[in-house]
DNA sequence: TGTTGAATTGTTATAACGTATCATTTAGGA
DNA sequence: TCCTAAATGATACGTTATAACAATTCAACA
């Protein structure tokens, strides 16, 4: 879905390689910690992530595999992508259908993420907040909360500086 | 995607074709102050909606359509849902790739769905919170937030209570 | 009242996203 | 080494969504 690799939205510039190969090492502790078998195709899929430092679904992620060689049909990406949402190394952005690397591994949050409807490009940031008028929300139905989302649909600068869709 | 037109979820029990015929009429009086066009496809899908009181995927609600013979193809369905979406009528649930009729129309609001994991049937709660934490956030990235959208996924009272799936 | 332009709907076709299923391989413990 | 559970390969299919263009309807207005 997202058509252009700019600016990552959100994120300040930094040593782009520098900060991949820091979230690899992080992601590859936590996978030894839990136990969990952190595969090459998973560990790539993750570096793909990581190196397009933007949103991508699954059929994104599944032709990067392939010109690797590292699986050739969708189950290959949906099950490296399940992996890595099921432990804490992702996040699926149901907006958009697309996958993000989770920029803040670790650390128990709830995501929340600002979607820019002209370039679809996407900052996380965490909402710690108002957890409790949910909780309040959610108590008051017999409802047991596992797992919160929020994405926000906006502009980002560039786009609402450009004429539409230029940015993108 | 819903199977189970059980007890609503979140809803207390109540006179329900009498809740249908109120927020038929809202929604009547609200298209006609903002000069909006509720032609019978867009007026029988929230109606649609209402009646079956939980999240309908695009698909269920198109053959509803069909078996009265309002519309037969895909797009009559997601233009009338689009309609209702874009109106304050009605909300998308990314998670579920569905769409429930708005509890609150009119109401300026950021809707909270509470989305069991197990039955999937949708709560529409509200979350006036927390908004600075992530208007902060999305003004230190220079993003400019049109629409919020809470969705926390679990499971509800009765599924709790019964072994896995018999609630649905 | 007839015309016109915009909005809506009809229709076809296809794109995009996702998963069930079963065979095969691999890794790691008994 | 053997066994088992996890992971991967591969096929086929199901579900969700939209592009594109034709036909129609509606309402405003000359």
């Amino acid at each position: 879905m997202p058509d252009a690799p700019l600016e990552p939205l959100g994120f300040e510039r930094h040593d782009h390689k520098h900060c991949v190969s820091d979230a690899m090492a992080t992601a590859e502790a936590r996978c030894a910690d839990a136990g969990l078998r952190f595969t090459p195709v998973r560990r790539r899929v993750l570096e793909i992530l990581l190196e397009e430092h933007q949103a991508m679904g699954a059929y994104d992620v599944l032709s990067r595999l392939q010109a690797e060689g590292l699986g050739a049909q969708p189950p290959a990406a949906y099950r490296a992508l399940d992996f890595l949402v099921a432990n804490g190394l992702a996040h699926r952005v149901e907006r958009l259908n697309a996958f993000v690397a989770c920029a803040h591994p670790g650390e128990d949050h709830i995501p929340a993420f600002l979607i820019c409807r002209d370039c679809n490009r996407v900052a996380e940031t965490v909402t710690l907040p108002s957890r409790d008028v949910l909780i309040e929300a959610a108590r008051a139905c017999d409802f047991e909360i596992d797992k919160v989302l929020v994405e926000a649909e906006g502009r980002c600068g560039p786009c609402r500086d450009a004429p539409a869709g230029s940015g993108a």
